[in-house]
Order: structure tokens, then C-alpha cells, then sequence
DNA sequence: ATCTATTTATAAGG
DNA sequence: TCCTTATAAATAGAT
């Protein structure tokens, strides 16, 4: 799920597969240790590889047995009914990705207007762009400033924090704060002529969808 | 671990845990379904709630009694060995968190490499910083326009692929490839003076630790 | 329940 | 196998 999006579906590839069952198996069995900590719940896993050999289990085969008897001498048939089974997962990936849908309208439409920006950073001109494009693209670089200042003043704290003796750390922060309603403003033109900048673009009614 | 880093410790505050709980179980059943699709292994999982009344299984409680009972029927004293226990994990987030003092001071060197850029770029002039630093400066400047260039490659290769029909989406594409060796090469002035400007900064050799 | 900014988990590639 | 890097996913805190 990083150098390039994964297909839930099994791994053909023998190598990459072996891999993966690896690396995720640590990570599933770390974040059960998480969970029981954080919020001091019992718990229990068991993962075999794939020849059925060589079982893995969290966070003891004692602590398996001990989690399972407890499981088995409950009123069993009350749980059964919320239970997460592999149906209601897959429901749920079903849902997410008619959501994402929308999402992703949105989305395009914020980049977008990142590229318009990009396009007059380079020389060009703005022709060919709307009102409200142009409106838009004044919103984006709002963000991105906010941001920007974000991201210096918490990289400032950690220096700050981690070398109180390096001499130029300090007193830099955000070095914007000063262009607020004024330098953008002036690249921005009269774009932000309404007074309500803050909503990004009115989030196309999404009705057509 | 987002908007703050979360203690790996009891969340004590009743509200937090309780929603900490349902999102992290979540995310951890639905770990769980991946790794067993992906790699077409057989697995179950027992989790309880606080008052040990409503337990939540994975993937079935046919499923955990068919997993389980094929864990105890299996020489068990075999995988005993290489299992992961409570123990274990806590070295291991013990080591972990070693090799991350080491890997701070770094980032920590390259951030204020960054500041350093910013400085320049708000005006203030080069004076206090010495050959290597300038330098690294030079090297930051150059991995951020490489990862500027392929992100607008990106929204660039998606708006084509999400938006054929839009007029201003294409042949927008880097509009940098043109700086290589001249732009940043006249701000970092010599501070490239030698030849392997590949190296972020010679790790700092980290001997001092 | 949603959203957003961050931290984690990871897929690729040395 | 372990490390690094860039990206996707999980998720804390606020709404």
C-alpha cells in the first residue's frame, strides 16, 4: 500500500506474498499489543502460515486458551448477532468506495486549481479562467500559506526543543504572518471580492452525482 | 498518533478510551481480513470489551472454534518457540526507539537546513553559516524540486485520466525540468564546490552518540 | 459521525 | 534480512 496501491486479492507472486504475510503479521500482532494496553482489554489471535504448519499466536498459547475458554463458556449465541464477519467487511469496503466517489470530485477540483496556480507562478496568464475558478485558486493558496506557517513554527519548537544550544534556531517562526490581506491579494486581484473565503468552492451541490 | 503522538499506556480518560477502542478495533479486525485475503492464510481473533462481557470475534465464532481446535491439535510444544509474547514486543519497541535517537539527529540537521533556505528566501543574507551547511542547502533545493516536479507529474496524470473531456488539464506538467544546473546554482552560488553533492550530509557520523 | 493533520504501516527497491 | 524511501492507510483530536 505505498509504492503503488494494493489489490485486496490474493498474491500470486510467491516471493512478495511470503514478504507481506510478514511484514503485516507484525503489524497486526503489534497493534492487538497496542489495543490491549491502550485501553486494557483481553485478547487473542492465532495465524497459521500458508501449509496449515507452523501456527503464529498472540499474545501466548496460554493467553490463547485462556482468552478462548472464556469465549466458549459465554452466552454465546448473544455476541453472534454483532458479530464483524468477512460479509459485513466487505459491505463496508462496498460503501466506502461510493463515497470516495464524491470525495474524489471534490478533490480533483481542489487540484486543479493548484495547477491554475502553478500556470501563474510560470508566466502565464490567467485568461481562460472564471471568476470563481480564480476565487478558488485565492482559497488555495490561503491554505497552503496556513500551512506552511503550520509546519515552520512546529519545525522551529523542535529545534527549540531538541538543541537549546545551536545558535540559530530561534525567533524565526512564520516570517508570513505580515502578507495576509495584501501580497495574495494583489496576485489574487479582485478575486476575493465576496466576503466569505472561507468555504473552498461551494462543494458543487454534489447533486448530479 | 495523529493530531498529537499518543503514550503507549492505559488511556485513562473514559470517553477517549472507549472510542479509541471501537475506531483501533476496527482497523485491526479489518488488518485481520486483509492478511487472510491477501495471503490466503487461515487466522481468528477474540477481543473483549472492558467489562469482559461482549466479546467481539473474527472472523466467526465457527471460524475462531475451527482455528482454535486445529491450534490444539497441533504439537504444540513446536511453535511455543518462535512466538511472539508481551516480552517480546516490548524489546522490540525498546530497540526501535534507540535506533530512533540516531535517526533524530539527522532529520533534526536537515531541518534546519530548511530553515536555512527560508531565511534566504524571506531575505536575510548567508552570513553565519559555513561551507558544508550551504551546501546542504543546495542538496535540500534540489530533492524538493525533484519531489515538486513528480507530484505535478501525478495530479497532472490524474486530472487526464479523471477529466478527459476538461479543456486546462494537460501539457502543464513539471515546468522545471528547465532549472537542473542554472537557477539554484546561481542562489547556492559555489556552495556545490565539490563533486558528490549526492550524500545529504555526511550523516554527521553519528559517533557522538 | 466527519474531517483534517499527523503518525504508522508498508510496497518497492537497494 | 535489514534499511531506505515515497505513498497509502490508520487514527487522535476537534467539529
Amino acid at each position: 500500500m505505498t509504492r503503488e496501491k494494493v489489490k485486496l486479492a490474493y498474491i500470486q507472486n510467491d516471493q512478495t506474498r511470503k514478504l507481506t504475510f510478514k511484514k503485516r503479521k507484525k503489524g497486526l500482532l503489534k497493534k492487538m499489543s497496542e489495543l490491549t494496553i491502550l485501553c486494557d482489554v483481553q485478547a487473542c489471535a492465532i495465524i497459521y502460515g500458508k501449509h496449515d504448519t507452523q501456527a503464529e499466536v498472540w499474545p501466548s498459547p496460554a493467553g490463547v486458551q485462556r482468552t478462548y475458554m472464556k469465549f466458549k463458556t459465554m452466552p454465546s449465541m448473544e455476541q453472534t448477532k454483532k458479530q464483524l464477519n468477512m460479509e459485513t467487511f466487505l459491505r463496508q469496503q462496498i460503501e466506502k468506495a461510493k463515497d470516495q466517489l464524491r470525495k474524489q470530485k471534490k478533490e480533483n477540483h481542489e487540484k486543479e486549481m493548484s495547477i491554475m496556480m502553478s500556470k501563474c507562478l510560470t508566466g502565464r496568464s490567467l485568461q481562460g479562467f472564471n471568476m470563481e475558478d480564480l476565487n478558488d485558486v485565492g482559497w488555495v493558496i490561503d491554505h497552503k500559506m496556513e500551512e506552511i506557517n503550520r509546519k515552520m513554527k512546529k519545525v522551529n519548537d523542535e529545534l527549540a526543543q531538541n538543541e537549546q544550544s545551536k545558535p540559530c534556531s530561534k525567533n524565526i517562526t512564520a516570517t508570513s504572518d505580515q502578507r495576509q490581506n495584501d501580497e495574495h491579494a494583489a496576485s489574487s486581484g479582485s478575486t476575493h471580492g465576496d466576503d466569505d473565503p472561507t468555504r473552498p468552492s461551494a462543494t458543487s451541490a454534489d447533486g448530479g452525482a
